[in-house]
DNA sequence: ATGCCTCAGCTCCTGAGA
């Protein structure tokens, strides 16, 4: 197995790959990326559009519920050693999806919401949270090239918040999230989009009300978290705001990395 | 403002998202 060739990383939560699938197609045809996760496919795994997928040149491996949540790891070499959901954590929400791509071992996570602090959807988002952590310490005990990336829901600081003065401890931005983030970051893993020079206020998310993305009130929730053992091959980190100005747009956008 | 927009579905309203 090759672990040093050239390889383009991406994530993008599509807001139902039913709705999406023809952006996603377009996406990569121009960003033929070597593996994408998706969250928020908000299919079943027997109405997942796998063949339309494959005709793009793409394996796919994905592990859906009906109206929420969902996963998909898409990728241009087949996957292997593919793992649904966190092992040892009861859910019945489809979150996570991980496979081993060209010796790269990639996790594409949607993140709990949490909805507010004060909520039980809170409670399970740390339980959740804990439950990720754990695991992930064993991943990297197997695959020290680790990237984990997807929808994490957290803003790691106040520069992805577009005011953090009236979103100050609200979902999203509460110290408790971001301790869960930061130890992530513990583990021996690193923030890709920081790792270079990035424009202010840049963000992955923005509320499809009140022209949001038109006055760039978003939120970088969005995140690619690389290990050490993999930094010294990261060459760049970029959000792709463009297929956040498409008709009817997914309110993510993707965020790509760029391994040497 | 318990709103705004978007999506799925036990679809003409509701729950959830973030």
């Amino acid at each position: 197995m090759n672990t040093s060739i050239p390889m383009q990383l991406a994530t993008w939560n599509v807001n139902s790959l039913n709705v999406r699938l023809p952006q996603v197609l377009d996406w990569l045809a121009a960003n033929p990326v070597d593996a994408l996760v998706l969250q928020e496919t908000k299919t079943t795994d027997d109405k997942f559009p796998k063949e339309a997928i494959e005709a793009a040149g793409y394996q796919v491996a994905f592990f859906g519920q009906k109206t929420y949540n969902g996963v998909a790891l898409l990728s241009r070499t087949p996957a292997t050693d593919v793992v649904k959901n966190i092992p040892g954590f009861e859910d019945d929400m489809a979150r996570v999806i991980a496979g081993t791509v060209d010796g790269v071992r990639v996790i594409g996570a949607y993140f709990p919401n949490g909805q507010a602090p004060d909520s039980d959807k809170f409670v399970y988002k740390m339980r959740w949270l804990e439950a990720l952590r754990a695991w992930v310490v064993d991943e990297l005990t197997r695959h020290p090239q680790l990237v984990l990336m997807g929808d994490f829901n957290i803003t790691v600081d106040d520069r992805d918040v577009w005011d953090p003065v009236a979103l100050k401890d609200t979902i999203h931005c509460t110290v408790e999230e971001r301790e869960h983030f930061q130890a992530l970051i513990q583990l021996g893993t690193h923030d890709a989009f920081r790792l270079f020079e990035q424009a202010e206020k840049s963000y992955s998310w923005w509320d499809y009300r009140e022209f949001a993305f038109r006055r760039n009130r978003g939120l970088r929730i969005d995140h690619i978290l690389v290990s050490d053992a993999l930094k010294p091959r990261v060459s760049a980190c970029v959000i792709d705001k463009a297929p956040r100005k498409n008709e009817r747009p997914s309110d993510h956008t993707p965020v790509v990395v760029t391994l040497a």
